[in-house]
DNA sequence: GCTATCACTTGCATATTGCAAGTGACTCGA
DNA sequence: TCGAGTCACTTGCAATATGCAAGTGATAGC
């Protein structure tokens, strides 16, 4: 596989892309930011429509790389959850810098205002807000 | 195409990735922004080793997306210059939120010391500087 | 002209995705 | 306890994208 991992020193965003440079991955992390889903079913179900196949590979993956994390559900023994780890909430900046990006250059992307308005004048509340509502979701 | 543009009201991440989410796009933004690359054979001699027609889909798809130009180069008639525009430099914040995270989680990327100590104590600046320097690299 | 460089394009093998249809473990109500 | 349903996947296969090597056409300098 081209750039994966190996060498050290390495540029920090090809790696970061040998994690999350595809059409899905950040989807999945999108869902269980800002989505509170954290069931297989629940983001299978997502309107972009991403494969099962592909959903479960990414899920794989992102479980190998630290980013998230499998758990038994106390509440339905067959579910399973999917839980951001520190690393993968991590990621929040990331997502946030996105979201302002698309909204601010395409038209017809729909964040929040409220969000926006936010993440302009406080980002570091925000962030830390939207990691703290992602930690609540985990049960 | 996968959730490619049409609808109104989109997920501003979805859109986001339609344009950059796959392996290559992002660091041949980054050849742009942060290593003062503007032409082809520069681009494509990057250590990660992009294919020359995968770089040639990723120009063209710049373009038409708006994050990049196409110009001649004064000095050089028979080479082409690539910018990016306010658009594409508008991803300076992406970016830069990347390098912070790989470098945080992933002992072994590198990124200079004096850019995170940077995007820590006063990130707008280290952006605007980092738009600016991009800016001048413009010829 | 002649050769070199530059920005691509082309052809083809391989890898990744998308789609539809399973599969096995578990749960719930009768 | 039995059958039906749900859930989290897996499998097979066609379509698409990528990687690699080689080629092409337009300058540029000699």
């Amino acid at each position: 596989m081209a750039g994966e991992d190996g060498e050290v020193g390495r540029c920090p965003i090809d790696h970061a892309l040998a994690i999350f440079g595809d059409r899905w991955t950040l989807l999945v992390i999108r869902d269980l930011m800002f989505r509170g889903k954290c069931h297989y079913s629940e983001m299978i179900a997502s309107p972009e429509g991403i494969a099962s196949n592909v959903l479960a590979a990414r899920l794989k993956k992102l479980e190998a790389h630290g980013l998230i994390s499998r758990h038994a559900d106390p509440e339905n023994r067959k579910q399973i959850v999917y839980r951001l780890t520190d690393k993968g909430l991590a990621l929040a900046p990331v997502l946030v810098e996105i979201v302002r990006w698309s909204s601010a250059h395409d038209p017809g992307t729909a964040a929040p205002k409220a969000f926006l308005r936010r993440a302009a004048r406080d980002r570091e509340a925000l962030i830390r807000e939207t990691i703290a509502a992602a930690k609540k979701t985990r049960r």
